[in-house]
DNA sequence: CGCATTTGACCCTC
DNA sequence: GAGGGTCAAATGCG
């Protein structure tokens, strides 16, 4: 891996692991109130953290893939797998025992994780007094090979011990982020707007909104050695209330203004008030001046 | 009808 | 041979 995909992956970690932090006080100030409308977000929620953290996991995997840290389950050695038969005899049931590299485990009340999976498989396994669930990716036809095995755990039966093996390389991830792109005649009810500028209550979060649009500026200036360049931000940023965060096009100077992404959030989120109307946010500068813009990623 | 799930068979590693 | 992972036909479901 070189330099510039290990900044990558280590700005995607980061933004992947504030978004669960975030959803996770987002779901923990939800949870302090009345039960009424919350029980159906309070879901949603626990299943954005939990798709954080996998999406960490995931990135984490496959960053320190070529540094040779393995991961969770080291059980199986490299020297089993050059015994391994050389694939290619389309033999029914002819596998090769999992490389566990890049594998990872999570423990989660729910199955469900965000991501589309068809079951293939399900055994009894003499580990455990409950059947293990093969699950992989519905997209495999696309060439994904990501598979991931479920099981109740014996200690605490109503929790799943998920075992994830290889990353998602389908366009789920891109239909993801298609879910948040904002068709203006057609406005979800749910979106909330930056413009919104609510002040936060005492007892929720305290924000620290230190990134103002000039200090985004230098920030990237500092991640581009220093380059005295002009940033531009392509299109408009609409927040949702399943999704507070944003991945939205920049251009930098350095790059002849190329679209590349980035991301801002800001902490709206759990005060969002459903009364109000969605509106467009037009560019960084207006939000700024509003002071809504709490952080921004870019990579 | 198309897609997902179930389930027994198959075949691998240990 | 035991245990585990995958395949694929049968079945279910919308």
């Amino acid at each position: 891996m070189n330099n510039e995909d290990f900044h990558a992956k280590r700005g995607k970690v980061i933004m992947e692991l504030s978004k669960g932090k975030q959803f996770a006080t987002w779901l923990q100030n939800l949870l302090q109130q009345p039960a009424d409308d919350g029980l159906g977000l309070a879901q949603q929620l626990a299943l954005q953290i939990l798709r954080s953290f996998t999406e960490t996991l995931s990135e984490m995997g496959s960053c320190f893939e070529s540094a040779q840290i393995t991961a969770v389950d080291c059980s199986i050695s490299d020297e089993s797998l050059k015994k391994t038969p050389v694939p290619g005899a389309k033999r029914r049931g002819c596998y090769k025992r999992r490389k566990t590299l890049d594998s990872w485990v999570i423990v989660s009340s729910t199955k469900e994780d965000g991501c589309a999976w068809r079951k293939y498989g399900q055994k009894a396994v003499m580990s455990s007094t409950y059947p293990r669930c093969y699950f992989r990716c519905t997209h495999k036809h696309e060439g994904c090979k990501a598979t991931k095995q479920v099981q109740r755990t014996k200690e605490n039966p109503i929790m799943y011990q998920i075992t994830y093996f290889n990353h998602h390389t389908c366009t789920e991830k891109l239909r993801h982020l298609h879910d948040h792109i904002v068709d203006p005649d057609h406005v979800d009810p749910n979106l909330i707007s930056f413009e919104m500028n609510i002040q936060p209550k005492p007892d929720q979060y305290s924000p620290n909104p230190t990134s103002t649009i000039s200090q985004a500026k230098e920030e990237i200036k500092e991640d581009n050695v220093g380059m005295d360049q002009d940033l531009v931000v392509f299109g408009e940023a609409k927040s949702t209330l399943n999704d507070p965060w944003q991945d939205i096009e920049i251009g930098l100077e350095s790059s002849g203004y190329k679209p590349e992404w980035a991301h801002i959030e800001n902490e709206v989120g759990p005060r969002f008030d459903q009364s109000h109307e969605a509106t467009s946010l037009h560019g960084f500068e207006e939000a700024n001046e509003l002071g809504d813009i709490d952080y921004l990623w870019c990579f």
